[in-house]
DNA sequence: GCCAACGTTGGC
DNA sequence: GCCAACGTTGGC
């Protein structure tokens, strides 16, 4: 099992709206970052864990739990001249972005912020930590079981 | 709104 | 291929 953490702006798209969503499922679009999206489109594997993390809002930090439930396909928007996130330079031959879709699962009991995970000696190591600005990242598996285990929130599987 | 840390672009 | 200039991310 493999688990990432995404990155989202809750005023444009929040942890509540995929709840809401189309059968609480998501297209992931606009990543225009060559390393985030290399990620996406390699190793973002079917059924695959993501953390879903509010960045740059009042509260940041990770808030619920997703998963991938289509791999790597065209980002849709690359090719919408009304999106903000058209690229004139990418065509429907050799697409430059790709997209996964993730589905709601749960959120955690309560939320980790960043400010308490830099205070945590095990999340030392954490991409969210030293690298910062990656909108899509590895989450390591002792990682992924301490956000867990700290928020009180249980999967059943 | 500031600014540090990147990433990208483009001239040479 | 170097690197300066510029743009973006994202915490604070």
């Amino acid at each position: 099992m493999q688990y990432w953490l995404f990155k989202s702006e809750p005023d444009d798209y929040s942890f509540d709206d995929l709840k809401n969503d189309t059968n609480q499922t998501t297209l992931w679009d606009g990543i225009r970052n060559y390393q985030a999206r290399n990620i996406l489109r390699d190793q973002v594997k079917m059924n695959d864990y993501v953390l879903f993390y509010h960045s740059s809002c009042k509260n940041v930090g990770i808030v619920g739990i997703a998963q991938v439930v289509k791999t790597a396909y065209p980002d849709p928007s690359q090719f919408d001249t009304n999106s903000k996130y058209y690229d004139e330079k990418s065509t429907t031959d050799s697409p430059r972005w790709v997209s996964v879709d993730i589905q709601y699962v749960k959120p955690l009991n309560k939320m980790l912020t960043l400010a308490e995970i830099k205070k945590l000696e095990q999340f030392n190591d954490m991409v969210l930590v030293n690298r910062g600005r990656l909108s899509i990242q590895p989450v390591s598996e002792s990682e992924w079981t301490e956000v867990l285990k700290l928020t009180k929130t249980e999967l059943n599987t």
